[in-house]
DNA sequence: GGAATGACTCTTT
DNA sequence: TAAAGAGCCATTC
């Protein structure tokens, strides 16, 4: 087994996360061989390249929303995205129950 | 090596 | 349901 960057076992794993559902931080860590790393992978996905094809905006936290400020462009574009792919998100909340991934 | 950092999480109030 | 506290991890300085 090679070794490869965190990051680049982060962003392996997020890119499994299929369109319609979503999946929290602790999640993507866990998959990525980084249990209880949630923090880490936020801040991985904080420094994405705008040009980013990676499906960040299917992660959020644990609590079933999105962890981006309320008035932030980001936080605009991953609701905009998450809607686009039929999700019901109101305010900044989303129903895990009904949208979280299950591998 | 030690301290600070962040798109986190769990437990307890 | 919300808020506060402590715990966690790799990276950076």
């Amino acid at each position: 087994m090679g070794n490869r960057s965190v990051e680049l076992r982060i962003y392996t794993a997020v890119a499994t996360i299929p369109s319609g559902r979503v999946a929290t931080y602790g999640q993507i860590g866990m998959l990525a061989g980084l249990p209880r790393s949630g923090r880490l992978v936020g801040r991985t996905l904080k420094n994405l390249p705008n040009d980013s094809n990676l499906p960040w905006h299917r992660v959020i936290n644990a609590s079933g929303r999105i962890s981006l400020p309320l008035d932030s462009e980001g936080f605009k574009r991953q609701k905009a995205r998450l809607q686009e792919e039929g999700l019901i998100v109101k305010g900044n909340r989303i129903s895990l129950a009904q949208y979280q991934w299950q591998p």
